[in-house]
DNA sequence: TGCAAATACATCGTATAACGATATATTGTT
DNA sequence: AACAATATATCGTTATACGATGTATTTGCA
C-alpha cells in the first residue's frame, strides 16, 4: 500500500476513469477493481468510497440506479454528460502532473 | 497550477529531492526553485512551506543552520542522514506509484 | 530620494479529505 | 451453525494544506 497521503486527490480521478471505462459499476465493484488492477498496493477503503461517491452524486457527476438483486438492492453508478467532460479533464490534468513530476524527481547526473 | 488536491502529500517528496540534490537551500530559495522547474505549475504557498520544513527538522530529517547575510538572517536547510534515506525511499515509493497509475490511467484501447 | 517589488520568515484559523471503527443485512461455503 | 464474502452506510478523529495576514530587510528604478 502506497502512503495514504499520495493517494490523496487520485481516488476522484481514478473512480472517474473506471466509469468512463465502464457503463455503470457499484461501490463493491470499484474497490475490489482498484484492488485487483494495483496488485493490492491500492485498497479504497469503504469510509472513503461511499462519501465519495454520494459526493459525486451530489455534484451531477454521476447518476445513480437501484437495481433489486434477489433481496439485496444494489446502487450502480454511471457517468452523466458533465461527469465525462470532468473524468477527461481529471485525467489529463493527472497526467501532466505526472509528467512535471517525473521531471522534477528525475535522477540528478552526476557531473563529470 | 494543479489543483491542490494532487500535490498534498509530495510537497515532502519534492523538497526532500531538492535537498537530496544541493548541500543546502533556505525556504524561499526552495518555493522559487520549484515554481521555475514546473514552469509555474507548482507554487508552494509560504502557509504550507514553512510547517512543512518546521515539521522535518522535528522529525530530524533535516537540520537547520542560520547564516547572517547582512543584517538578515537566513535559515538553510540541508538533510541529514535519516534524511538521506528518507529521501531516497520517498523518491521510490512516488516512482512506484506513478507506475501504477499510469497503468490505471492508460487510454483502453477501443476493442474491434 | 523615495517607493514599490522582491526577498525572507512566520503563524493562526479554516477547510477538506480520508480513514478507522462500527453497524447492518444478505449470500455462499464448510 | 458459523464464518467469509458481498454490499452499503455514517460518525468522529486526524492530517494536511492554505489563505490571510504580519513583520522586516534589501534591491531596483523612476
Amino acid at each position: 500500500m502506497y502512503s495514504s497521503q499520495l493517494l490523496k486527490g487520485t481516488y476522484q480521478t481514478l473512480i472517474l476513469k473506471l466509469l468512463q471505462d465502464h457503463p455503470r459499476m457499484y461501490g463493491y465493484e470499484i474497490s475490489q477493481h482498484l484492488k485487483e488492477h494495483s496488485n493490492g498496493e491500492i485498497q479504497l477503503p469503504e469510509g472513503s468510497l461511499y462519501p465519495i461517491l454520494h459526493k459525486m452524486a451530489e455534484e451531477k457527476l454521476v447518476k445513480m440506479e437501484r437495481v433489486q438483486i434477489g433481496r439485496r438492492v444494489r446502487r450502480y453508478y454511471s457517468l452523466t454528460t458533465a461527469g465525462v467532460a470532468e473524468a477527461t479533464s481529471k485525467i489529463d490534468e493527472f497526467n501532466r502532473f505526472m509528467n512535471t513530476m517525473q521531471l522534477l524527481l528525475a535522477p540528478k547526473l552526476k557531473p563529470l
